[in-house]
This record gives C-alpha cells, structure tokens and sequence, in this order.
DNA sequence: GGTTGACCTCAACTTTGGTTGAGGTTCTAT
DNA sequence: ATAGAACCTCAACCAAAGTTGAGGTCAACC
C-alpha cells in the first residue's frame, strides 16, 4: 500500500512523466503532494491509467474518459465494482464500435463486388446515410 | 464527364472547401486549373475522398493514405480494377482492425470476472505484452 | 555535507487535420 | 456592364495529446 512517485508510475505503467503530469492538469488522475512538493500516488492510479490506454485503443478522446471518471467515487478509492461497471461501460463501447466497423467492412465489400466505391452510388461514406451519422463534422465521438 | 468545381466538389463529397484544399496540398487529390486559375477536378476526385473517409473512419492517418494511394496509375485516371485493389486491401487493414478490437473486448471482459484491470495482473494495456505490440509511444498507426 | 538523480513549475514547441479571415480575382446572370 | 456569388492565396489560428527545455528544488547515498 505504499505510495507511489511520478517515477515508479512512469516505469510501471509505460507512460512518460510529462504525460502524467499532463494527465493531472486534465483531472484524469490525482496526486497527494509530500512536504517537499512532490507528487505521490495511490495505487489505484495505476488502474486509472489502464483505463485511459483502452479508451485511446478505441479512438476514445480523453475528455470522454474523463467523463466516465466523474463516476467513479470521489472520497474514498473506488471499489472493485466501481471498476467493473466502469469496465462493462467500455465493453459495450467496444462492442458498438466493433459492428460499426462490421458494417463499414459488408460495405467496402460490396463495393468491390459492384466497382463503385463511389460517394453517389455507394453509400460508404456518403454523409447523407445512416452509417455517416449526420456527418456535420469530422471525429465526433459520439456519432462516429 | 464534366469536370466539377471545388464548391460542386464540396457539395457532392460532404466536404468543406478549405479541406479540399488542404488534400491538395497533401497531395492526396489533384486538380487542373481554368485560365483564370480557378480549380476543375475529374469525377475521380469523388472516389479518392470516399477513400480518404473510410481511412480516417478506421483511424488510419492521412499520410498512410497518401501512400496507398502512391499505388494508384499517374498519367491516367484510375480504372475499375485500380479501385478494386485499394478496396481490397482496405477491408485487410479494417479485418484486422476489427480481430484487434475482438480481442480487445475478450480481454476486457475477462477482467470485468476478475476484477481487476491492473496494469500488472490484467495484460490489457500492459506494455510488455503482445497485444501493445512493443508500445514504445502512442498512436502508431502500424502496430496499433 | 556534498553530489547526483529524481523531482518541481512554467512556457514554448510538435503533429495531425483542418478552419477562419483578409485582401483580391473570376464567373455568371441580368 | 455590373452586381453578387464563387473562387484564389497566404497567414494565422484551433484542438488534442502530449514533449522539450530552462531554471530551480528535493532526497538519498556515501
């Protein structure tokens, strides 16, 4: 249970220093400070970390992981069920972005069928059709 | 046959202006210009930025693009089959994206039973193992 | 008690994929 | 022939996700 310092985390969780401190400022980790000002972390930083390489895996932008951080418990360290919902949440949006890339892979092959690959006849990628979703910008997370 | 203007271009593609300039000076479209130097693009354009959106749907970069691409014919638009291929070899790169995120979820569901996603117990987002693929920074578009 | 490595802050820089605006030209319709 | 829409270039800016460097402090070992 000991506390942990911004080296030992760099080293066990393969994340450069300035990326946790970077982590910090953006609220997706929080450090103790000991007299001298430097930071030390719970464990349960680690766990955090995890967390935020999956999500970039996905195409998740952080401030969508900090997002489903806010549900974590403030006071106390979260729990091992507060992790699994947190989990299950990140499965299923691993499941919804696996179909879509299904989808999106029926299309391209159908297209290779047809000859097309073409924004008229081909809906792949045509911003008028489902898949597109509106289309009114590029890397929105939600919709994409 | 008739050769569009970047605004018709815009319009049917779904695409703003400014971007279309910026895939040119990417190198990713090409265009011939009127006397008074405006832009006239062939119908091919239509099928480069439908390419263009399905890469970047799957998270590939522009550059990866830009270097498939450098396999399309250079004096003459390219045919059916010039298509066909890049069509072919896109569905390999989003099957593998997909297997990826397969085992991705696999993973993660098998922490969920655990309870763990830990950097150490958990392999998922361990940098050591296979599936981070020697992780030595973020978003590299080869290993991911 | 000193030196070396780990740490601190803050500001500036990087890359990708564009957008926005200024200032000027061309095209099209009446 | 002229208004207005569409086009041109170029430079500056934006956001995300960090990295790099300057200048200074802390801690741990000998």
């Amino acid at each position: 249970m000991r506390e942990l310092s911004v080296g030992e985390v760099s080293r066990r969780a393969g994340v450069a220093v300035s990326a946790l401190h970077f982590y910090e400022r953006k609220g997706l980790i929080q450090s103790l400070r000991t007299a001298g000002n430097q930071r030390r972390y719970g464990s349960d930083v680690l766990r955090r970390i995890a967390v935020i390489r999956v999500a970039q895996r996905v195409g998740m932008p952080l401030e969508a992981v900090g997002k489903a951080f806010a549900n974590l418990p403030s006071g106390r360290p979260p729990s091992r069920d507060d992790w699994a919902a947190l989990s299950a949440l990140w499965r299923d949006e691993l499941e919804q972005r696996i179909a879509q890339l299904h989808n999106l892979k029926d299309r391209l092959t159908g297209c290779i069928g047809c000859g097309c690959l073409s924004l008229e006849a081909c809906s792949l990628a045509n911003p008028g059709d489902a898949l597109a979703a509106g289309g009114d910008g590029p890397r929105r997370w939600a919709g994409e």
